[in-house]
DNA sequence: TTGAAAGCGCTACCAG
DNA sequence: CTGGTAGCGCTTTCAA
């Protein structure tokens, strides 16, 4: 830059501002500048200096949980994931990956990210990122909860949601059975009954299965006995899988009515159904989660809400275009498969 | 740092070598200035100034035409993020996802980017791009094309795998049809007849199209009449889309084989013959690309190759851990759907 | 194994 | 609108 400064004639400020802010320095001197740039082949500040002297980055994280693997793997996580991409666009801002694997290396990482700030997809309550993410004293957003002292959080109220679209799933459900997101960073397929929802370690899943556990008894039915299988990852294949293990009883207890979480396990529940020649909504209803175009398609009954714009509301707040996270509006669509 | 140094009563350099090389310092001094940096919390050498003194950001970008929205849902290009991700692991170094818009702007990104080197999604010929990360003089590896000089590349030999599978896929066929990756940025849906390989300009469309016309001519068939249909994105609905397009003739003129170029593609297309209530492979053989667990799952022929491999390769070789991109193999693999 | 000096390239700050 | 100065926090280099 100072030899930039020296080529155009003006000082090294001259050429800084005409970078950093064009409008500051009148028009011959930025043409001074720029040209004698261009001769020497400048390509512009140096990020690093940039970064040391300004105490900024100009990137921002997104902090997924467990294997990166899993984050590309489920579509509402990509859409989010989009949502995050489009922020940094407006901002100009770099996006910058960060596992979260669960092992201590992760607060290392979160340390030493050359970030501002962390967007980060819903973990397991307690996850110590949350600490060391607080500790950078870097603004973050959390998607999903759980929520974090320090952490903004962006979503809808999944207890509420829950309830309202078991009441439409329910509709005259006499042997409901659910199909949850996972439980905790285990990850294990199971099936479980009488369960507490206050065990899951997941915020969404417990919340989601607190509202149903609500929607079960304001349907006047038993919570006990409802069947609650648990999958290891949100995918069609796996909703599917579970949905054929809970439907794969004796006449008397077949299942007429699945709460799934998600509509991806909802989608893979409708394979299943098909597969068995069941008919929808009579034999049993379904319902989902999200409204995505697939949802939307197959006919899918589920709660509506926008991952993308979360986000994006996410990451603008984080990078501190937005004030505050927006509260999350959602909806119940009906359509065929209740 | 020269507060911990003088807390710890050591040099800077003491402080300096005990962070970034622990075993070179003795485990007094290591012992000390790691207390010292407790008492005064300090989490440890500051990323931009290490940056700038060294040099390194210690961070890779991922390079993905068009909207990374493109790059989340295509089920392909995932696989090659996750390896490239586990590269980023295994080296300790950041990800960043930069995304390749065609616009002017791109060439900025690229020129600003903290990073240390480039990964790139295969894009189309003449990419201006590529110009812009040789300009950098950082290392760059591209998967599929194109070839560019200052670029590594990663990737299977096309043409061959599509001459190979083609053989497989048109085995008795007389009417085969071709489902194509994008042409172009452009991303037209279209069906085109008497297709010139050499005018699509995505190098893997284009490749595995100039595989496809041999293996037609090869079977004795001619080229010229083969409806070769194009998608706007690979994924399944957009196969099952096109293939019911392809399928919707006369019987007389009914494909009876349809070679697509990804298994997603292909998906589709055994989604669009369910539906037709057509034999597989007896109506109509099909056959796709990469082998995805989906594809052997449904008992697809297919070109089995791992994107995950090439992804970790390719940042490895990005990342210095690797002297040079390893020859891709791949294989056939046939089942039931030819 | 430890240390001193120099300076990476830039922008905040203040002055004109 | 332009410019001078100082110093961000570290590591490279060289020396002991």
């Amino acid at each position: 830059m100072a030899d930039v400064a020296k080529a155009a004639g003006v000082s090294v400020m001259s050429v800084s501002y005409s970078f950093a802010q064009p409008e500051r320095v009148s028009e011959s001197t930025r043409a001074k500048v720029f040209a004698a740039a261009e001769e020497l082949e400048y390509a512009g500040p140096n990020r690093a200096a940039q970064s040391l002297r300004s105490g900024k980055f100009n990137n921002i994280a997104v902090v997924f949980s467990e294997k990166l693997t899993y984050a590309f793997e489920d579509a509402v996580a990509r859409r989010f994931l989009s949502g995050v991409a489009e922020a940094c666009l407006d901002a100009n801002a770099g996006l910058m990956m960060l596992p979260n694997s669960g092992k201590p290396g992760d607060v290392d990482r979160v340390r030493d990210a050359a970030v501002d700030g962390f967007v980060v997809w819903t973990t397991v309550f307690d996850d110590p990122i949350l600490d060391a993410i607080v500790g950078t004293g870097k603004p973050a957003c959390i998607q999903g909860g759980p929520l974090h002292e320090g952490v903004d959080l962006v979503g809808m109220d999944d207890v509420a949601g829950a309830v309202a679209i078991a009441a439409v799933g329910l509709s005259g459900a006499q042997r409901p059975v659910v199909i949850s997101l996972p439980w905790d960073r285990e990850r294990r397929s199971e099936i479980r009954m009488d369960v507490d929802p206050g065990e899951a370690l997941f915020p969404v899943s417990r919340h989601r299965l607190e509202g149903y556990e609500r929607g079960v008894r304001n349907a006047g039915l038993e919570w006990s006995s409802v069947r609650v299988g648990v999958v290891t990852v949100n995918e069609r294949s796996e909703g599917a899988r579970m949905a054929r293990s809970l439907l794969d009883v004796p006449v008397s207890r077949k299942p007429d009515a699945i709460l799934a979480m998600s509509d991806e396990l909802a989608l893979g529940a409708l394979d299943a159904i098909r597969e068995l020649g069941l008919a929808l909504p009579d034999d049993v209803a379904v319902v989902g989660w999200d409204d995505t175009t697939a949802a939307s398609d197959a006919g899918l009954t589920t709660v509506r809400q926008s991952l993308f714009d979360q986000g994006r509301n996410a990451a603008r707040v984080v990078l501190g275009l937005d004030d505050a996270v927006e509260p999350v509006e959602w909806s119940v669509r009906r359509r065929t498969s209740t």
